[in-house]
DNA sequence: TTCAGATGTATCAGCTCGATACATCGCTCA
DNA sequence: TGAGCGATGTATCGAGCTGATACATCTGAA
């Protein structure tokens, strides 16, 4: 906590060192790879956080393979220690209200492979019925309006509605689909596929 | 420039002023009604806001109407003055890469009935090609990429690559429409509809 | 009457972005 | 050879925004 670290990031280059070892310019282009279109982070982000995590004990450098020691190293590459992934777990297992923000979401997303399927559609939910609550006040506050609105804004209006109207049908299929796996596994766990659930 | 005042907001702020005087708390619901799902200002960036828009004398509070002078006023309407009237003009007329932004397109758009014809399309086109040259980045990366990416998150990418597919397509439909009626307003400027533009 | 909730102004810590600085490496073109 | 250039690489800073919070008033309902 000594240093800037706001959470998602700390997922994300934990997330990311989990899977193998980094170094600040390489991280960075990892994971805006890995959010495509959903989000990107500036160097400004990424090495403070980088020097929190290693200040907490959380990532340690990782020592220069010998065979490149002889040149002077420029790059830092990191990798997690056991607490970090003890934390990482931590972060991947505990899903509140900042999950489903816009900023945090793709990025829980992103690593889903490594959480529980009662977690993702925890965030799953979470973030359908925050998009939902969010749709309802604008429509509110829309209807509320009493002076009309020009042709402008009333396209805007329909074209941001629309578009989370489609995000929300998406998080549809996503649920339904972790949902039937879910009942999968829970009737092969069964042993009997017994018709009340 | 004394004070914190991001252009956006500043455009934002001086835009709804001048359709009719307001005080902060009700600027905010107008503003957030108006960009519905696209942005969502807080008091903390539209109180300082003002207060550098104040201090410059882009705006001035209003003097209280006769009949609510007996109680203690505690609203504080603002209006444009007239620096502030030219200084919106000045906003709506340059159309830099800024206005292609994520956060700054909306409110852009949201003022599009007071601005010119062409710096409508100017930002129209404007933010098409930054998204267009943002999927590719993406797409590019991607294709890059040596190990392959486990399915959560190629559905990210799938997913909002589509999302930006879509606002591309939007972005079309609207663009044609203002050149159709661009070309409409030309034609009859010439009352004579040459073949050679 | 009291209490909750809307209205209203204002600030602050924490965090992020975009720009920038600086240095090295490998490549190409002359 | 070496000049130039773009990618790689680490790092910081100012400016600005969010979310939380504080505090006060007004209104209507219980």
């Amino acid at each position: 906590m000594t240093v800037s670290r706001s959470g998602v990031l700390e997922l994300a280059v934990l997330g990311s060192l989990h899977e193998n070892p980094l170094h600040g310019y390489e991280l960075r282009k990892r994971l805006n790879t890995l959010l495509g279109m959903f989000r990107a982070f500036s160097y400004g982000s990424l090495y403070p956080c980088l020097k929190g995590l290693l200040n907490d004990g959380l990532i340690v450098e990782e020592e220069p393979p010998d065979d490149v020691v002889l040149g002077r190293r420029s790059k830092i590459v990191y990798k997690l220690t056991a607490e970090g992934k003890e934390r990482l777990q931590e972060l991947l297992t505990q899903a509140g209200p900042s999950s489903w923000e816009d900023e945090s979401f793709g990025i829980h997303f992103a690593f889903f492979r490594h959480t529980e399927a009662e977690v993702r559609l925890r965030i799953l939910e979470g973030r359908r019925s925050r998009l939902e609550e969010r749709m309802e006040n604008v429509r509110t506050a829309l209807a509320r309006t009493r002076e009309r609105l020009d042709s402008y804004t009333l396209e805007l209006q329909r074209h941001g509605l629309e578009s989370v109207e489609r995000e929300v049908r998406w998080l549809n299929e996503l649920i339904n689909t972790e949902r039937a796996q879910a009942d999968k596994s829970q009737s092969e766990r069964d042993k009997r596929p017994d018709s009340d659930e």
